[in-house]
RNA sequence: UGGGGCGUAGCCAAGUGGUAAGGCAGCGGCCUUUGGAGCCGCGAUUCGGAGGUUCGAGUCCUCCCGCCCCAGCCA
C-alpha cells in the first residue's frame, strides 16, 4: 500500500530494527467534552493509518476524566464519526476511567516510595508556591507529611471526609524545575461529582497528566502520538512511569491542523454553536465531521486530505482550498451528473411544437462510463440559469445574450431572439428563442461549433427543490486571531461572513431526483457538488414520494470556475 | 528575560554531506457538448541570517534573528 514517509514513521522503522518494540500498537484518545472536527481526523488518520501500515493495532479510549464536562452524547458522535471516516477498533474501546482503580493504585505506590503526598494547599495557593516562568517555586508546608499520614489522608479523600478543592494528591518532585510540569504537578483532585461512566463510585478524579501516560502503558501501546502541546509534558509522563517500572510507550508530538477560514479548537465551536452562530455542532459551515458530512464531504476526501498535507512539527495554516480540492478530486470521478437551475429564467422555444415532450439520453458521469445514461425530458418551455444570459455580454462571454448562439446541453443548439421584461421593474422575465433542429445531440450538425453549453431544466416535469448555498463561516483567514470575548460581538467586527448561508427556494432540478435520498451527492453540471440533506427526510409517517417541496440540497462546494476568475480581472 | 519546540516558493511538504521531490494556489497553452474533467509548460542559483568545517553544506559546528507552546485542582 503506498506509504506517505513522515517523521513519525521514521522513528517507528527506527524503533522496529532496533528492537525497541517488534509491533505497533496506537490509540486515539478523544476526551468526550465536544464533537470531533477536521484536525481529530487528521489525527484519526494518522493513528489508524499506521497501525494498518504496520499490521498493528490502534485503539479507540475515551480521555473521561473530567465529569463536569463529559458526557455520552459526545462518545456516541465519537464513535459514529470515527466509523464513518472507514476506521475500525475492533473489540478495543476503552476508557480512561476504565482504569480508574488501577491508577488508585499506582498511586498508592508512589505514595508508599514517598514520591507523592496530599497538599492542604487551595487552588490559589498552589499557584503562588508554582512560582513563574522565571522563578523557581517553592515548597508545599505539606509536603514533607510521613507515608502513614499521606495514605491515611488519601484514602479519606477517597472515601469523600473531604470538600472539593480543600485538597490534592501531589507528585512529589522538583518544585525548581525549569519545566513547570515538574513542580509538584497535582495528580488528583476531590470532584464531588456523577461521572457518566462510573456514576458516584469516586469523588477524586485523576488529572490527564496522571491518566494518560498510565492508560496507554495499561493498554500496551506502543507508541503515542500527540500533539506539540504535550512535548513539555513527556518528562512528567516518563517520570510516573519509570518510578512505577511499568510498560513504557514512546510518545512523538506533531502539529495540529489549522485551517484558513475556519477555528479549529473546541472552545471556539462550542461557542458558535452556544451563542447560535451555526445551527448545532453538525451545521454544514462547522469544521466538525458531522459538519463536513452534512456538508456533502466523503471519507475518502478527508482521508486525501490527512494524507496531502502531510504531518510535521512545524505550526502550519492550511489553505481551505487544499480541502476543497480533494473532494472535487473524490467527487469528481463518482458522483452522478444531473441538471439542476438554482436561480430560474424562463426561455421559450418559439419554433419548438406545443405540447410536445422528447426523452433525451443524458451520460451520467463522463468519468465513469459504467454509471450509464438516463433519459431527461425536453420541451417548449424551459428554465435556465439567470446568470447564463447577459442583456449586454462582457468580453469572452460565452453564454447567452441577445442574438447570440448557445448549445443546450444534451439538446440543441439555440439562438436568442427576443427578451421579454417587466414593464415596471425592467426586470427580464423571458427569452424568446429559436432552435435549429438539425442539431440535436448525437446528430451530424451538432458537432457544429458554438461557443458555450449551457444547462437547462423542463419546468413541467422538474421536481421542485431548496438549495443552500454555503460559503466560508469567517471572512478572515485566521479568526483565532480575533476578540472571541463575550460582549465583544466578533460578528460585528467582519470576521464572521455574514453570507455564509443563503437559502434559495423555487429551483427547479430534473425529473429523477425527486427520489433522492439525504446524503445522497450529485454534481450540478457546471455549478458544482450538492448532496441531499438530513433536513430532506421526510416525517416518519410521509411516503417519500409525498414531500412536496421538501427536497433541500446542500452546496457541497462549486466546481472550479475558470470564468469567474476572467470576470473578476 | 526560565524551559520546550519550529523556520525549505503564496500555503503545505520531501530532503538523513554529492548539486532543491510532490501537492494546493497562481500564470500561460492544448483539448472539451460541463468556462467541469484531462493534458502540457512556467516558479527556490537557494533552504530565517551571518560566519565556520569540507573537494562539496538545506543537511555538520558557532553565533544571531523570528515565530509557537508552558505559570488549570482543563485535556
Amino acid at each position: 500500500m503506498p506509504e506517505r514517509k513522515n517523521f513519525i514513521r521514521d522513528i517507528i522503522d527506527d524503533d522496529l530494527k532496533m528492537g525497541k518494540y517488534n509491533t505497533v500498537h496506537t490509540r486515539f484518545p478523544p476526551e468526550p467534552n465536544g464533537y470531533l472536527h477536521i484536525g481529530h481526523a487528521k489525527s484519526i488518520c494518522l493513528n489508524f493509518g499506521i497501525a494498518n501500515d504496520y499490521n498493528g493495532l490502534c485503539n479507540l479510549r475515551f480521555d473521561d476524566t473530567n465529569p463536569t464536562k463529559e458526557e455520552v452524547e459526545y462518545v456516541e458522535s465519537i464513535k459514529e464519526d470515527v466509523r464513518w471516516l472507514g476506521f475500525d477498533w475492533g473489540d478495543r474501546m476503552f476508557y480512561a476511567s476504565d482504569y480508574f482503580d488501577q491508577l488508585y493504585e499506582y498511586a498508592m505506590v508512589l505514595i508508599k516510595k514517598g514520591k507523592a503526598y496530599v497538599d492542604d494547599l487551595n487552588a490559589d495557593q498552589i499557584r503562588e508556591y508554582r512560582g513563574t516562568l522565571t522563578e523557581p517555586g517553592k515548597n508545599s508546608p505539606y509536603r514533607n507529611r510521613t507515608v502513614e499520614e499521606n495514605l491515611d489522608l488519601f484514602e479519606r479523600m477517597c472515601k469523600g471526609e473531604f470538600p472539593d478543592g480543600s485538597r490534592t494528591l501531589r507528585a512529589k518532585i522538583d518544585m525548581v524545575s525549569p519545566n513547570l510540569n515538574m513542580r509538584d504537578p497535582v495528580m488528583y483532585r476531590i470532584l464531588h461529582a456523577t461521572h457518566h461512566r462510573t456514576g458516584d463510585k469516586w469523588c477524586i478524579y485523576p488529572m490527564y497528566d496522571w491518566a494518560h501516560g498510565q492508560s496507554d502503558s495499561i493498554e500496551g501501546i506502543t507508541h503515542s502520538i500527540c500533539t506539540l502541546e504535550f512535548e513539555d509534558h513527556r518528562p512528567l509522563y516518563n517520570w510516573f512511569l519509570d518510578e512505577l517500572g511499568i510498560h513504557h510507550p514512546r510518545q512523538i508530538e506533531f502539529a495540529r491542523l489549522n485551517l484558513t477560514y475556519t477555528v479549529m479548537s473546541k472552545r471556539r465551536l462550542l461557542q458558535l454553536v452556544q451563542e447560535g452562530r451555526v445551527n448545532g455542532w453538525d451545521d454544514p459551515r462547522m469544521p466538525t465531521i458531522s459538519g463536513l458530512r452534512r456538508r456533502g464531504y466523503t471519507p475518502e476526501s478527508i482521508r486525501l486530505f490527512a494524507d496531502r498535507i502531510g504531518v510535521s512539527k512545524a505550526d502550519s495554516m492550511i489553505d481551505v482550498s487544499v480541502l476543497e480540492d480533494c473532494l472535487r478530486a473524490d467527487l469528481n470521478k463518482r458522483a452522478p451528473r444531473v441538471m439542476a437551475v438554482i436561480h430560474p429564467l424562463k426561455l421559450i422555444i418559439e419554433n419548438y411544437p406545443d405540447g410536445v415532450v422528447e426523452e433525451l439520453d443524458a451520460v451520467n458521469n463522463p468519468e465513469d462510463t459504467s454509471m450509464g445514461t438516463r433519459k431527461i425530458p425536453f420541451s417548449k418551455v424551459l428554465y435556465i440559469e439567470q446568470d447564463d444570459f447577459r442583456e449586454n455580454p462582457p468580453k469572452k462571454y460565452f453564454r447567452l445574450s441577445p442574438g447570440a448562439e448557445v448549445r443546450l446541453r444534451y439538446a440543441y443548439i439555440i439562438k436568442c431572439v427576443g427578451v421579454v421584461k417587466d414593464p415596471k421593474t425592467g426586470e427580464i422575465v423571458e427569452l424568446r428563442c429559436t432552435y435549429d433542429p438539425e442539431t440535436k445531440s448525437g446528430s451530424p450538425q451538432s458537432a457544429r461549433k458554438v461557443k458555450g453549453t449551457i444547462h437547462w431544466v423542463s419546468p413541467q416535469h422538474a421536481a421542485d427543490a431548496e438549495v443552500r448555498v454555503y460559503d466560508r463561516l469567517f471572512s478572515v483567514k485566521d479568526p483565532s486571531g480575533e476578540n472571541w470575548s463575550e460582549g465583544s460581538r466578533f460578528a460585528g467586527k467582519d470576521s464572521i461572513n455574514p453570507n455564509s448561508l443563503e437559502v434559495v427556494k423555487g429551483c427547479k432540478v430534473e425529473p429523477g431526483l425527486a427520489a433522492a435520498k439525504p446524503q445522497d451527492r450529485f454534481q450540478f453540471e457546471r455549478l458544482g457538488y450538492y448532496c441531499v440533506d438530513d433536513d430532506s427526510q421526510p416525517k416518519a409517517d410521509e411516503p417519500l414520494a409525498q414531500r412536496p417541496g421538501n427536497l433541500i440540497f446542500n452546496r457541497t462546494v462549486t466546481l472550479r470556475d475558470t470564468w469567474a476568475k476572467v470576470e473578476k480581472s
